[in-house]
RNA sequence: GCCUCGGUGGUGAAAUUGGUAGACACGCCAGACUCAAAAUCUGGUGAGCUUGCUCGUGUCGGUUCGAGUCCGACCCGAGGUACCA
């Protein structure tokens, strides 16, 4: 046969459509399996990254389904979000047009991969009945205490022109437009992470081992949790007095309570309520305010890499355990947002206050250790600490800690650096936050029933403030309480909320999408996600606030599910010429073209047998006809096979050739399940399958080459479906392609075994020798083998490894 | 600095987890076909030399009959993180 690609692919994927060939069962009984790549954002075309995640993908579900399991494979768009907007700024087209447009374009190129999506449940996050459920879930947040408004110090973008979640901030930059981030005071809604972060962190074990250990050790580092002392500064009398009695005392949090009595001063970030207080007040210099007010109004990058610096606020706090009074500094290095924003100073054992203190000429104190060189943060024993000298610093934290307990100082305190979800952005193209602001009643949410709040279509997207706000009409509205006038909420949700619960939509039957956001029995059916695809990139982002919003969900009762996605694959990049794939680099690939030229079987094959997953992938044009070859050589040896059905083979009959041929062929099949199921080392496989067909070109019995068709191309349908498809219904109606196929082990029989002689460590002859061999007979034919090497040694050591191979270690005799 | 993952031919990569290093493919070389080229097919292809031996999986050491694989120290690369008290 002839291979036409583009002939097939249309043919098979016009066949798949009108059959809805990949629409899972709507029965909850079967075996499942939910296969999941990572939606795709609609910004116009895909690229290399997508066809390698959606290949992937794809193998993997239609490896399921050939099992008999009821798999669902389904697609969809993070439809929300900036590019959409700078194109309306640049190019005067509507969000909403944009993206739909883009959504049309992409759907068919993605159709032409011939991925087994089922198109059924496929929605894009930007369709308000998308939104409608979102809003639910957010009020209902709101109810429970997990969402709030407040004002705080946020990351702000100027150029995108809103603010930025903690984790969408790049090395002090925005994350989409590499732009410095600034640090404003901003009302925003924030959803109480922290109070997830136990379960966060403690649940990364469930993942270990189906998930990369990189992505579970940038989760846990990023939760970051420290256990220490919680304790009071209470402020001097004197300065009690001089702050107008406002202030009585502030909190403090430190990992290391075992070095309190190295205690020489106290340090306040800019920001701290106290160190405001000062300054708006008057009570230091005025030059020394300004210095002050400076640091706070620095970018948070350029904060962090300044030098240590901070001012005397001229006030005084008594350390809780001796009594004696401690200077109060500010300083650019106390992070406002972490601990209460206020620290105990231990110079002698903390590196950043020993270069304060050094700067500063304030007193250093040592406590842990007798000698050696300052600061030193190892372990010791405690000197000049009271009662607690001459204990070991790890025993003594515990016991100051539990003194603290015990006198009502402070406590046993576990802090994050994570930081509460900031999800309010200042944007148009977004779900709108379901709450409006009365004068009488405050904040109050939307009425469910009046869900969803939705966007308005007439909107003028200039790029200057949020089209929201600037709205003639959309924003006046009546109170859901009282019915008084009021103003609508003008920030709309961050983009990473829709991806956060995508996962659940799919999962729910579309025949009940009006009526219900999740549903509960199907999620409990379909739910985790048994294979989850995407980038490395999304390793903290996507992949910690999905994980947070399905234990959010769960709590308030929309399913019972504790972890989305069971088993998670991080594929590598798409290189070529060694760089990432970037139009500014001008080195992309364009799957349309290559798709044209090769068909969709070829790049996938490429693909999938260039590297493996996990790894990096260089473009190789060369590589890419060499995948086409093998395809086309499929199809010519199609004419050898003899036979429309599995044939029954008298192995002994066969000559050498075939028989090897036979094992190749098995080989390949006993391999495929660990690669289908565990390493998706489709590249091992696909070799596999290389050899096997190496060696049935090798020989020409009419039934070994059936055989050899009618396996491989059921291990190949999952890479190269149109041509699997096509040759399996030719060859075999295709029988073969919904047969679950069986290892022979009778090909793995020898007559004899082949036996690798080492002598001294070394490869030096082989023997052929009966399976039934003892192991004095199978030495006795190695030391034959290899008298060459034997002679003038003795040997001390034979080892015998059955199947494989005969060690003997030597000396020299005498 | 800290954390994680890597380092194997000219290239992409294999190696059943301690058992013949380099499968499979690309490239290259030679041959066949051709007036010629392309395409296709066949064979060869880790390095070195004295042509059957030596060396060879980032470097140095260790364990073992046997190490790409395990242990220790170091070098290099990629990614993450960065004053979190």
């Amino acid at each position: 046969m002839s291979y036409n690609p583009n002939e097939i692919e249309a043919k098979w994927q016009k066949i798949w459509e009108s059959e809805k060939a990949f629409e899972p069962s709507d029965s909850l009984e079967q075996k499942k399996k939910y296969i999941l790549s990572m939606f795709p954002y609609p910004s116009g075309r895909i690229h290399m990254g997508h066809v390698r995640n959606y290949a992937i993908g794809d193998a993997i579900a239609r490896y399921y389904r050939k099992q008999n399991y009821n798999v669902l494979h389904p697609i969809g768009w993070d439809a929300f979000g900036m590019p959409a907007e700078n194109a309306a700024i640049k190019h005067k087209l509507h969000p909403k047009k944009w993206t739909y447009e883009n959504i049309e374009y992409m759907r068919k190129e993605l159709s032409a991969l011939g991925l087994s999506f089922s198109h059924t449940r496929e929605f894009a996050t930007c369709d308000p009945l998308y939104t409608k459920w979102e809003q639910e879930f957010i009020i209902k947040m709101y109810e429970s205490g997990l969402l709030f408004r407040e004002s705080t110090t946020v990351n702000w973008c100027e150029s995108c022109h809103t603010v930025l979640a903690n984790e969408q901030v790049e090395e002090g930059c925005c994350w989409r437009c590499d732009n410095p981030v600034q640090l404003k005071e901003m009302p925003g809604y924030y959803l109480d992470i922290i109070k997830y972060a136990d379960e966060l962190l403690t649940d990364l074990k469930i993942l270990e081992g189906k998930w990369p250990q990189q992505v579970l050790t940038m989760q846990e580092n990023w939760i970051g949790k420290s256990e220490g002392l919680e304790f009071e500064f209470e402020l001097s009398e004197e300065s009690k007095a001089k702050l107008h009695g406002r202030f009585e005392k502030y909190t403090v949090f430190t990992t290391r309570p075992d070095t309190i009595y190295g205690v020489t001063y106290s340090a306040l970030a800019p920001e701290h309520p106290i160190t405001k207080y000062i300054v708006e007040h008057g009570l230091v210099e005025s030059k020394i305010a300004q210095k002050i007010t400076h640091i706070a109004n620095m970018a948070e990058r350029e904060r962090a890499q300044s030098e240590k610096e901070g001012h005397a606020l001229g006030i005084t706090v008594i350390h809780p355990l001796t009594g004696e009074e401690i200077p109060v500094w500010t300083a650019n290095f106390v992070l406002a947002s972490y601990g209460g924003g206020a620290v105990m100073a231990v110079p002698a054992h903390d590196e950043r206050d020993y270069e304060f203190a050094s700067k500063y000429n304030l007193p250093i104190k040592r406590v842990v250790g007798a000698e050696g060189e300052l600061p030193f943060t190892g372990e010791g024993k405690l000197v000049d600490s009271a009662v607690f000298s001459g204990l070991n610093n790890q025993q003594a934290k515990a016991k100051i800690i539990a003194m603290f307990e015990e006198a009502g100082f402070g406590k046993g305190k576990v802090n994050y650096k994570l930081r509460n979800w900031g999800v309010s952005r200042q944007r148009y193209w977004g779900a709108p936050i379901p709450f409006v602001h009365c004068q009488q009643c405050g904040l109050v949410s939307e009425k469910i029933e009046n869900l969803p709040v939705a966007l308005p279509d007439d909107v003028e997207i200039t790029g200057e403030g949020n089209p929201l706000d600037s709205h003639p009409t959309w924003k006046y509205c009546s109170c859901p309480k009282c019915g008084q006038e009021a103003i609508r909420e003008t920030d709309t949700l961050d983009t990473f909320v829709q991806s956060s619960w995508y996962q659940f939509r799919y999962a729910t039957n579309p025949k009940k999408w009006n009526e219900i956001g999740i549903d509960k029995e199907d999620a409990a059916y379909w739910m985790g996600v048994d294979q989850y695809i995407g980038g490395i990139e999304h390793a903290i982002l996507h992949l910690l606030y999905a994980r947070f919003f399905t234990k959010v969900l769960r709590d308030l009762g929309y399913h019972d599910i504790n972890e989305p996605f069971t088993r998670l694959l991080t594929q590598g990049m798409v290189l070529k010429d060694g760089a990432k794939m970037s139009k500014s680099k001008g080195n992309t690939v364009d799957p349309d073209k290559l798709i044209e030229k090769y068909g969709a079987d070829t790049a996938r094959l490429f693909i999938l047998f260039a590297a493996p997953p996990q790894k990096e992938l260089e473009w190789n044009d060369n590589a890419v006809e060499g995948a086409f070859k093998f395809i086309r050589r499929l199809f010519e040896r199609a004419d050898r096979v003899v036979r429309n059905e599995l044939p029954n083979i008298d192995h002994e009959a066969l000559g050498k050739e075939s028989k090897l041929a036979r094992q190749k062929v098995y080989e390949a099949l006993q391999k495929s399940k660990d690669v289908y199921e565990k390493t998706f080392a489709f590249n091992t496989l696909i070799a596999a399958c290389m050899e096997a067909l190496n060696a049935l070109d090798k020989q020409d019995d009419g039934a070994v080459w059936s055989e050899g068709m009618y396996v491989m191309l059921n291990l190949l349908e999952p890479i190269i479906p149109h041509a699997a498809w096509e040759l399996s219904e030719v060859l075999f109606g295709r029988a073969n392609l919904s047969d679950v196929l069986k290892v022979k082990d009778e090909v793995f029989v020898h007559d004899s075994i082949l036996y690798v002689v080492m002598i001294g460590g070394k490869k030096r002859a082989e023997i052929e020798v009966s399976p039934d061999a003892s192991s004095e007979e199978i030495l006795a034919l190695a030391k034959e083998a290899g008298s060459k090497w034997l002679e003038s040694m003795s040997i001390i050591k034979e080892v015998v490894v059955p199947g494989k191979l005969v060690n003997l270690a030597v000396k020299p005799a005498g």
